[in-house]
DNA sequence: CCACCCGTTTGACTTAAGTCATAGCTGCCA
DNA sequence: TGGCAGCTATGACTTAAGTCAAACGGGTGG
């Protein structure tokens, strides 16, 4: 799966050493994620240096990326796929701090070792780059810091919803929260909504809404019953009216 | 209050208007924060520019900076006092997301509104900027940028370790670990923790740890009761052995 | 100096969500 | 195809925290 479809249309038959075609990497051409991954800022010849520190690796479903207090060596760039990043207590209480989608970016960490874990969904597609030179890139490339900023600007307002969520919602509004959030997270991708994927567990859904199996799981019966879901299978969600369910997510 | 106390003692006394000088604004010189603030990083030129588009204010205990919703005209950096960060449901739920103390950076925002309030919980004061002003700032000055992006990524961890909180600790351990964070951010500033000041109220502590006043309140008396903590004054709290709080607060 | 106000504490009772137990599905492998 | 394993759903009961109510206390202003 590494090295066919690798020309581009309007590519110039160039020898690949000169570097010196404005167009991109083959496979970041080809990348689902790009345009809305951390490297969307960056013109052909930075993308092709970017792409040089890179390992693309494939996990299957339910592999760890790494674990809480593991030496924080790589940082993350999800291209394909689903990741869930989580902390837990020493006695196994576990919390999910977010669900990443492809263009989602993985490992920023301050101090020497990973503050949380992260494992596989689904089979998932990432790039791979070493801590040591991808900093060094940053500091060559500020138009990619700057794109770093904004992402994790957009993550500390999600941050923020989730703790009001974990703060102040009732069982059924984190319920409808979650499958509006991961509804709007998915439109802004381009990906399709109708039917919405879960490839979470509810038991993953428990631990990233602060709730236990069974009260996720009545809280969808409850909003099956009002109709405000369907469940076209148990990892497929129909929502009829997505503002009926926002409004309800929102306490209204 | 504005500008006395202003000759630092290595300062050569050349005429303001050249700005060759490579030291600091006298009011940045004197800036307790400085040191842990967003403008560590500049250099005496490059904090007198910064310095020039700030509006110093000052604020009464109990007032706000502004509220969600409102235009994010402005970012804001705290260098005396302390600030609550909250976002609130339609029907008067609110969760509290952050206490900020000097050095603390406030405003950053994707979209043109606030997505959180901000309120003094005690005499306060900051440096404001225009946000355009300060977005062309950092674009010409991606050093700050870079420190941004750290203070950002902190802030991010610091979520994720109240999500854990907020979704999995029980009450008692919530307390706990609010007192401890805040001891340990106080100290990490170089401010002093014994006697830990509370400047926010058992109702402010309760809506940031996704509690009511009562349960804060009853969290209170069985530290006390356990000698975990002394209540030298209704805000002012003695902690005895930090470490024995912190095992608490992690659940063990 | 007293009295009122407001934040805090404490007690009695309620409830939303957790726990425990069991049954139902689904899909996978023999 | 059939049975097992693991997730999911549902019911019965428990509990941690919430609600309501009253008392306490410290600070301020008359």
């Amino acid at each position: 799966m590494s090295s066919s479809s690798d020309r581009r249309v309007h590519a110039v038959p160039l020898p690949q050493a000169l570097k010196r075609e404005p167009g991109l990497p083959a496979p970041c051409a080809a990348c689902a994620a790009r345009t809305f991954s951390v490297c969307a800022p960056l013109d052909g010849e930075a993308q092709h240096r970017f792409f040089g520190m890179a390992t693309r690796l494939q996990y299957a479903p339910r592999k760890l990326l790494f674990q809480e207090g593991d030496a924080a060596d790589h940082v993350f760039n999800v291209t394909e796929g689903s990741v869930c990043v989580s902390k837990a207590l020493s006695d196994g209480r576990r919390q999910i701090t977010g669900f990443l989608l492809p263009g989602d970016f993985l490992g920023l960490a301050q101090g020497d070792s990973y503050a949380y874990s992260a494992e596989t969904l689904t089979e998932t597609n990432v790039c791979k780059f070493p801590r040591g030179r991808f900093q060094r890139f940053l500091a060559e490339n500020p138009q990619m810091e700057h794109r770093l900023l904004g992402m994790a600007s957009n993550e500390l307002a999600a941050a923020q919803d989730q703790m009001l969520l974990l703060g102040r919602k009732t069982a059924i509004e984190r319920v409808a929260s979650f499958l509006v959030s991961l509804s709007d997270r998915r439109a802004a991708r381009g990906f399709a909504t109708s039917p919405l994927p879960l490839p979470m567990t509810r038991g993953e859904i428990a631990d990233y809404l602060g709730l236990t199996i069974e009260t996720v799981s009545r809280a969808f019966t409850k909003l099956r019953k009002q109709e405000l879901i369907a469940l076209e299978t148990i990892d497929r969600v129909q929502i009829p009216d997505l503002e009926n369910l926002r409004d309800l997510a929102l306490g209204s």
